[in-house]
RNA sequence: GCGGGUGUGGCGGAAUUGGUAGACGCGCUAGACUUAGGAUCUAGUGCCGCAAGGCGUGGGGGUUCGAGUCCCUCCACCCGCACCA
């Protein structure tokens, strides 16, 4: 009887899911391993091949954990709030909520497809109410919290308004807005309700602020920095600008440093931590303050990492915008500093980056005293000076920064040597730490660890400055001026925003008659009527990000259907963090940040397990497409016409555009010599009408050659390779594990359809060792043989120990070898298939379940069937093949009994014929015998 | 520029502790079976060479009896960050 996938799978899928032998309880006394795998955002082209390779590699993983003795948490659902549903919603008119739906179900059907092991009945939605509910609920404790640095944690806001009746905010040591005020309790209990309300804005972990955002016009909303990519939007690539305006704000800078130095505790790719820390941004230096010149009351402040090189400071640079500019500008100097005002706010962001090199700036006139050593210090204007990072000034040490440097050589300002070991001063900056310190005042003769401490201490002493740290993370914007999204659960009375009353959550998504803006440019929920809290109030009208409902999501899957609490108590302690995270590397500063940091609010509040919830996370690589592309001469307004690339030389000063063609088109894709024929450039003319009329020169053989490359496999470049087509023609098993097989799983590739015959052929071979030569199911009750239980146990010892180190490649390798030589032995004896079927059960979860039942088994083999133990005794030899290498190369292999001592090996092989052929006529130097491994004879 | 990663046959990749480099699969070559082959089976397949033999893990150097693996140095590609003080 053939193997035939089609049959099977729908079998299984259908008994799997009658008898739930997915599901999973929170009561279990087995010890819980949770598997999660990337909330999907169901898009309506579904999933290519690329997608599901994680879901794959954690759905192999679960199944083994599962089968090894563990209760295993495997959950799917859909962070269904976002973008491309509301802007199909305006182009159509169709309410997000119901493209959504329709979308999640062609993704769940493509998912059953592949047959996961998720238990569907925990499914989440963070578009459902009854999760968003607890969106805001977190939400609404965030606003009700402020972080305490001294307690090392979050605290209630409440605390905080009894603390200032009484002591205002003297002493207090909380995360707050830069420009709070100290706070006397007698200014506090003056104060009207509202204007204590405020107050405590400025230390709420959210907040509405007024701050330059990133703007994004095409799409009519904010994005946050993660979101913007280039100066444009991640999403459509429109053009984002800065304005001013007033958002909702996360204070997640309050937990950079937790964000920071948890990174230690977990096991995540490095390059995906490195990128976490590169965004925190840590730096730590001093807050160093010049007196003006003129104005010794008034200040500049800088921020400095390398507080040690102060006496080489030579001159002041400002950012154009800095706020003391106006003030200090020379009546002399007032008309090119405006011009040059004016010239910097005129350029782009993308002018100014690629203008880099380019030195420019201008002398206010004016001079501040450099606090060490008393020195007058020109003030210019530059604009390498960032108004946003620390405090948009920079104290210039020419000697030691390269910008600096520069900008002396360009104004002719003097550059000082401030350590001993700087050379070559002339020719570039020297940002050395070595060597002891000259020129250089109270630290003269010090090295660098001696140095900064006696600075900061000397600034701290007369209040000059002091030790810092600074963060390049800026606080999150949390607000999006969009419709589907989850609304914030808060309303504004004069001004002042209040939470809604907890009993009314959720707060729904009201109806609107249009996905646009109002014509007064409110978000478009403005438009919906008799919208107000209480009937009186306005509620907030922005909508919350999509990271929102991702930061907690886990959790919800522990306990979908809970009413009273985002998860309950038990549930959360029972299954506590995620142990094993797959996802792609793309969410690496968004989403993972994010979740991370509400997870540590969550955790403040005793309501997270642990820390952090992610304890280790693989990244999926991904799976490229072979993109084709023909050859457009580019011409203004001729004939167009496409050539072949193998004619390209016969057209010396023409450019091409690289057009690229569908690929099933094309023949013999992804090879270097494949080509358009006849009826492929018919195809192409039909599918491109605007080139129905060019012409297309093809070579000798009348084939239009094309190009291919290895790149994305996008809509874009017509090169997509849908699962289920996979699916139908070789079965969902066959799928997974060629996606397996391609290799390592954290690793890109492209794919390639021709190869999965390999893996195709192996199943047939895999389904035929249970049948006899008459095609009828038929397997042995015989005792295995020596041999046969050594290929068994090979195949053991190999797949558990690499899906334990998630090589899921090289298990189906195994799979492959097992199967080959147990076909040349022609074994179809039960006690060694029953044990493969059940191997290979994580991988190809209906073939193994086919063959159980067909092996007499009852049940399911993914929840009745323990896996494979390894016995070591079975792979036990009597003799052992040994290289025999003359000089390091290996000359002959003979087998040796496995016991032989060292001395019988090295007498052996030299008596061997073999190596008498090589040693012939030249001294033995040495010999060196590592038992069980090699040998190898050195002449000379 | 800084940080992280990767370089192995025609291709995807294997080699877990320094011990037979190229497992497994694709592709290719030859043969068998067949009305047919994009089916199946058998054999071969790193490169050069008729062979003996030589050369081979991005390049160069080193340690070692022995290096894809360790050390130094250079190169290429990918990803992230980037006037960040």
């Amino acid at each position: 009887m053939d193997y035939n996938p089609r049959e099977i799978e729908q079998k299984w899928k259908k008994y799997w899911e009658e008898n739930e032998v997915y599901k999973v309880s929170n009561l279990s006394d087995r010890p819980k391993y949770y598997v999660l795998d990337m909330f999907p955002y169901p898009s309506g082209s579904g999933l290519h091949v690329g997608h599901p390779l994680g879901y794959i590699a954690s759905d192999i993983f679960a199944r083994y954990k599962r089968l090894t003795g563990f209760n295993v948490l495997h959950p799917m659902g859909y962070d269904s709030f976002g973008l491309p549903a509301e802007q199909y919603a305006i182009q159509t008119g169709i309410h997000p909520a119901i493209s959504t739906e329709k979308n999640i179900q062609r993704y769940r059907e493509q998912l059953e497809n592949l047959g996961f092991s998720f238990d569907w009945s925990r499914e989440v939605r963070t578009s459902d109410p009854s999760f968003y509910k607890w969106t805001q609920w977190i939400f609404m404790q965030l606003y009700q919290h402020y972080y305490d640095n001294d307690a090392g944690k979050a605290l209630p806001v409440s605390q905080l308004a009894e603390r200032f009746a009484t002591k205002g905010n003297s002493g207090l040591n909380a995360v707050c807005d830069e420009d709070t005020p100290s706070l006397a309790a007698a200014e506090w209990n003056a104060m009207s309700e509202a204007q204590q309300q405020l107050f405590l804005l400025k230390y709420r972990l959210t907040f509405p602020e007024e701050s330059y955002v990133n703007w994004c016009p095409a799409l009519g909303t904010v994005l946050s920095n993660d979101e913007v990519k280039d100066g444009v939007s991640e999403r459509g690539g429109f053009p984002v600008e800065r304005k001013l305006m007033k958002q909702w704000s996360m204070r997640i800078t309050a937990y950079a440093d937790r964000l920071l130095f948890g990174l230690d505790e977990i096991d995540w790719p490095e390059s995906l931590k490195e990128q976490q820390r590169n965004w925190i941004g840590r730096s730590q230096g001093a807050s160093v303050r010049f007196a003006l010149e003129e104005n010794p009351a008034t200040k500049i402040e800088v921020f400095t990492t390398r507080v040690d090189t102060i006496y080489g400071v030579t001159f002041m640079c400002l950012a154009p915008e800095h706020d003391l500019v106006e003030q200090i500008t020379k009546p002399e100097q007032k008309e090119a500093v405006k011009q040059y005002i004016k010239w910097t706010a005129s350029r782009s962001e993308v002018e100014r980056m690629a203008e880099v090199k380019q030195v420019t700036g201008e002398f206010t006139g004016s001079y501040c005293i450099n606090p060490f050593n008393g020195e007058k210090v020109p003030i210019y204007i530059a604009d390498y000076v960032l108004a946003g990072y620390g405090t948009g000034a920079v104290m210039a040490v020419p000697s030691g920064d390269q910008r600096d440097w520069n900008f002396a050589k360009h104004f002719g300002l003097p550059i000082v040597p401030i350590l001993d070991a700087q050379k070559n001063m002339d020719q570039a900056a020297d940002d050395t730490k070595e060597g002891r310190y000259i020129n250089s005042g109270i630290i003269n003769g010090m090295v660098y660890e001696e140095a900064i401490p006696t600075l900061i201490k000397w600034l701290e002493e007369r209040g000059l400055g002091k030790g810092k740290v600074q963060y390049r993370m800026r606080n999150a914007v949390f607000s999006r001026q969009r419709y589907w999204g989850e609304p914030v659960p808060a309303y504004w009375k004069d001004g002042v925003p209040y939470l809604i009353d907890e009993s009314e959550l959720p707060l729904l998504l009201p109806p609107v008659d249009k996905y646009l803006p109002t014509e007064t440019g409110e978000p478009p929920l403005g438009r919906a009527e008799n919208w107000k809290y209480k009937g009186k109030y306005e509620y907030e009208l922005s909508t919350m990000p999509g990271w929102a409902g991702s930061s907690w999501y886990w959790y919800r899957y522990m306990d979908p259907g809970n009413t009273e609490a985002f998860a309950g108590p038990e549930a959360i302690q029972y299954w506590q963090a995620v142990d094993l995270y797959v996802g792609g590397s793309e969410h690496a500063v968004g989403h993972l940040l994010y979740s991370r940091f509400w997870n540590h609010f969550l955790y403040d509040l005793g309501l997270a397990p642990e820390r952090e919830y992610a304890k280790k996370l693989i990244n999926q690589g991904m799976i490229q497409g072979v993109i084709e592309f023909i050859h457009l001469e580019k011409s203004e307004g001729k004939q167009k016409r496409f050539v072949s690339a193998d004619l390209l030389d016969q057209y010396p000063d023409t450019e091409w555009a690289m057009i690229p063609v569908h690929v099933d088109f094309v023949s013999e894709y992804g090879k270097d010599h494949s080509y358009l024929n006849r009826n492929g450039i018919d195809q192409f003319r039909e599918w491109r009408p605007d080139f129905r009329e060019a012409t297309f020169i093809t070579n000798a053989e009348g084939k239009l050659v094309t190009k291919s490359e290895v790149g994305k496999m996008s809509k874009r470049y017509f090169n997509v390779v849908n699962p289920d087509d996979v699916v139908a023609r070789y079965g969902a098993d066959c799928f997974r594990m060629y996606e397996m097989f391609l290799g390592p799983i954290e690793q890109a590739k492209p794919w390639d359809t021709q190869g999965i015959d390999g893996v195709s052929k192996f199943l047939r071979r895999f389904w035929g060792l249970f049948f006899n030569k008459q095609g009828a199911f038929e397997v042995s009750e015989e005792q295995p043989s020596k041999e046969e239980l050594k290929v068994l146990h090979a195949a053991i010892k190999k797949v558990r120990e690499d899906i334990e180190r998630f090589n899921f490649n090289t298990c189906v390798s195994a799979f492959m070898i097992a199967s080959n030589d147990l076909k040349k032995v022609n074994c179809n004896k039960k006690a060694i298939l029953e044990q493969l079927v059940i191997l290979i059960a994580p991988f190809a979860p209906h073939v193994a379940e086919e063959l159980w039942h067909r092996l007499g088994n009852p049940g399911s083999v993914h929840r009745d069937a323990g896996y494979p133990e390894f016995n070591p005794e079975f792979l036990k030899q009597d003799a052992i093949k040994y290289p025999i290498a003359i000089n390091g190369k290996t000359r002959a292999t003979v087998d040796f009994p496995v016991d032989a001592t060292k001395e019988e090996l090295e007498k052996a092989a030299l008596e061997l014929e073999a190596v008498q052929k090589y040693i012939d006529g030249k001294t033995i130097r040495k010999v060196i015998v590592v038992p069980k491994r090699m040998i190898n004879i050195v002449v000379g």
